[in-house]
DNA sequence: ACCCAGGGTCATA
DNA sequence: TATGACCATGGG
């Protein structure tokens, strides 16, 4: 078993997932925000009423008082907490050129920067990185420490760089090609995710089954 | 009535 | 450095 024949094997079962369910690069930032330790569900909640407040840009959650943000952004829990989160993230994009960020900024630049936000950690930034800014880097949740650590592919206890180094080495030692890593590791999480929801959280043996051959995901 | 969700920060020892 | 408390809504 290797992490590449793990993802083939979910990519054959779910099909490609065309993630992040987001019109826009800003919108998943702030999703990548809001859906921190919360149901996507309820995220979506929080967005539509962005949106529907019109309230779709750094500069707009800027000129809105924190209380106002998080009255819109309730129904995704925490709201006083990820009313300041946003709040830190919209003027740290805007100091750094808003959206030409997008595309003129090194990888590593670019997640230290947002490393560098408070309330952005590193699975927050890494979903921006990904799926926002089509970088290639590889999202460690929790999740894929539980899935791959049961596999014995992983260590649970390790650091998330190191696990975040290991699954990609791995990976681009076998996909040279640039858009083809960015979209493996693009789909290969929201395949673990999916997994984990469709799987993992309905099957009380499920320590048992993860993956392998009696897993239903696996056929 | 619990439990957890597409985490992160801060205070304490 | 390593746990624990805290944030807080909504669905199972």
């Amino acid at each position: 078993m290797t992490f590449l024949s793990v993802y083939k094997t979910l990519f054959k079962h779910y099909g490609p997932q065309h993630w992040w369910p987001a019109e826009t690069a800003f919108e998943v930032m702030i999703g990548a925000v809001l859906t921190q330790n919360t149901a996507w569900s309820n995220v979506e909640k929080a967005i539509a009423n962005l949106k529907q407040a019109g309230v779709v840009s750094a500069a707009k959650i800027l000129a809105m008082p924190a209380a106002d943000l998080g009255a819109l952004i309730r129904p995704a829990g925490c709201f006083n907490v990820k009313a300041r989160r946003l709040r830190n993230f919209c003027s740290w994009f805007l100091a750094q050129g808003g959206e030409k960020l997008l595309n003129n900024v090194d990888d590593d630049v670019l997640r230290s920067g947002l490393l560098s936000v408070n309330g952005v950690g590193p699975e927050t930034a890494d979903d921006m990185v990904l799926y926002a800014f089509n970088r290639p880097v590889f999202i460690i949740d929790a999740y894929t420490r539980r899935v791959f650590s049961r596999l014995g592919l992983i260590a649970a206890d390790e650091g998330y760089e190191h696990l975040r180094h290991q699954f990609e080495s791995q990976i681009s030692s076998e996909i040279k090609q640039h858009n083809e890593l960015v979209n493996i590791f693009n789909e290969y999480h929201a395949l673990i995710v999916l997994h984990a929801k469709d799987v993992c959280r309905k099957n009380p043996r499920c320590s048992e089954c993860c993956l392998r051959s009696q897993c239903p995901a696996a056929k």
